[in-house]
DNA sequence: GAAATATACCTTGACAGACGAAGTATAATG
DNA sequence: CATTATACTTCGTCTGTCAAGGTATATTTC
């Protein structure tokens, strides 16, 4: 990973929903698309994809259930809720104000 | 506050860096400066700047010297030096790339 | 057909940054 | 003379991330 992982902090869970406002998925398959929509600049460490799903289950905002392949490995799927659908927008929105003000607070200019 | 700590943890370093950048300052004077440039919407809570002082000058990032105020409470300055200014122009680098990674991976499009 | 790699999930313990709370001290203000 | 503003410091806690380890199945390679 290129990027500092302190940057992506507290995004993880917007990045999650994200991806799961675009259809169901599972875990293993939504750290590839992260690494693949970011051109390999990132990834999810495991340890921390899982953290997150039990995270955002526990406040509602994800449901699971496990596919049923009858080849491979078991996926537990992951569905959006109407109350994560209301979380992201309201991630998104702050991320917007944040952007602003960390760009403003880390050039010189306006001190 | 009314942003998440979470989003700009992280970015402590590169605010306070771009402040000293524009000229040296003391703690309280560059709190204040970051809350009126946020339009206080933010600021830095006591023991996360004192924290991001000690780690700065750990790491040569800036140097720290006693104000010879004759009048009111002691003040410690701070000045960037040299590396400071090279770690500034890297992390806002960094900043700029994180950036456009969080935009695209906190929106659905894409996927 | 054995070994390596890819797919897929999970847990534990440690770490680092942010912060609440508390303390110290001086100056100005009402 | 009590309150507020200025100014710095330290301690303990919380939270998100991650390294390192584990389990299991399917496919590819040699």
């Amino acid at each position: 990973m290129s990027i500092a992982s302190d940057i992506i902090r507290g995004h993880t869970d917007a990045i999650i929903l994200a991806r799961l406002a675009a259809g169901n998925s599972y875990g293993y398959e939504i750290n590839k698309a992260i690494e693949r929509k970011t051109g390999g600049r990132y990834e999810l460490k495991e340890a921390t994809l899982y953290t997150a799903f039990r995270r955002l289950e526990e406040c509602g905002c994800i449901t699971s259930y496990w596919g049923d392949e009858t080849t491979g490995a078991r996926r537990r799927y992951y569905a959006i809720t109407d109350a994560g659908k209301r979380t992201l927008k309201a991630l998104r929105k702050e991320w917007e104000e944040a952007r602003q003000m960390i760009d403003s607070l880390t050039t010189t200019e306006g001190y």
